[in-house]
DNA sequence: TTGACAGGCAACCATATGGTTGCATAATTC
DNA sequence: GAATTATGCAACCATATGGTTGCCTGTCAA
């Protein structure tokens, strides 16, 4: 789970994930194009990608296809953003009382 | 955005959001406690959390109350997370085709 | 009014991170 | 088989990050 965090954390690494949501199965060179860093660079983010089972691999020759996997996205969502959202009001409700305390007080 | 990225990288942070989760409003010196780390580490985190906008403060006399912000999560589903989970089936179909393509090539 | 308490600021440190370059290896293609 | 193409590995570098310690300020209570 960390990990997932952690890919996520970076705005190349979502741009990656972003190009791979648009256009799935692309190799390390298509995804190259336009990322304006060099391709070791974008082979990092992909390692971290996979570290975090977020990006899956392949192998098609010599070339690596890369395939999102959407399920450590779902995951977060399930065990943790839904979490917050259930109790979204309360959260928002918890903050208006602190403001309006304070406002009497 | 990306600063909300960011402040939910780090565990301790996510730490620290679920500890105010559970009891909202509470003063760094409470959030200290158990937390295996200075004061001056708690500090910090909850100021990155607050960059994200994640965590809002108020300030009662000589405390400073921490209440989570559960607007930047909800953001974050909706104009991120839900992205890929609309097109989960999609992108799980794309893997299953790749493996099945390489074992019948 | 003096001491204790809650918190902030600044300097410092070790390691992680994001990037580069150079070279090596495996698969194509001519 | 030789050149080209797709990728990997390793060393290196600058900066970001997470942590510490020491000291300062403001508020509350005896």
């Amino acid at each position: 789970m960390d990990q997932v965090f952690k890919a996520l954390a970076d705005p190349s690494r979502r741009a990656i994930l972003d190009r791979l949501h648009a256009s799935n199965g692309q190799t390390l060179t298509q995804l190259c194009e336009g990322m304006a860093m060099s391709r070791q660079a974008v082979s990092k983010h992909l390692a971290v990608l996979e570290a975090g089972n977020l990006v899956v691999c392949q192998w098609r020759g010599r070339e690596k296809l890369h395939y999102v996997n959407p399920v450590p996205i779902q995951d977060i969502y399930d065990r943790w953003i839904g979490k917050y959202e259930r109790d979204r009001l309360r959260a928002l409700a918890d903050l208006k009382r602190a403001l309006e305390d304070n406002r009497d007080g």
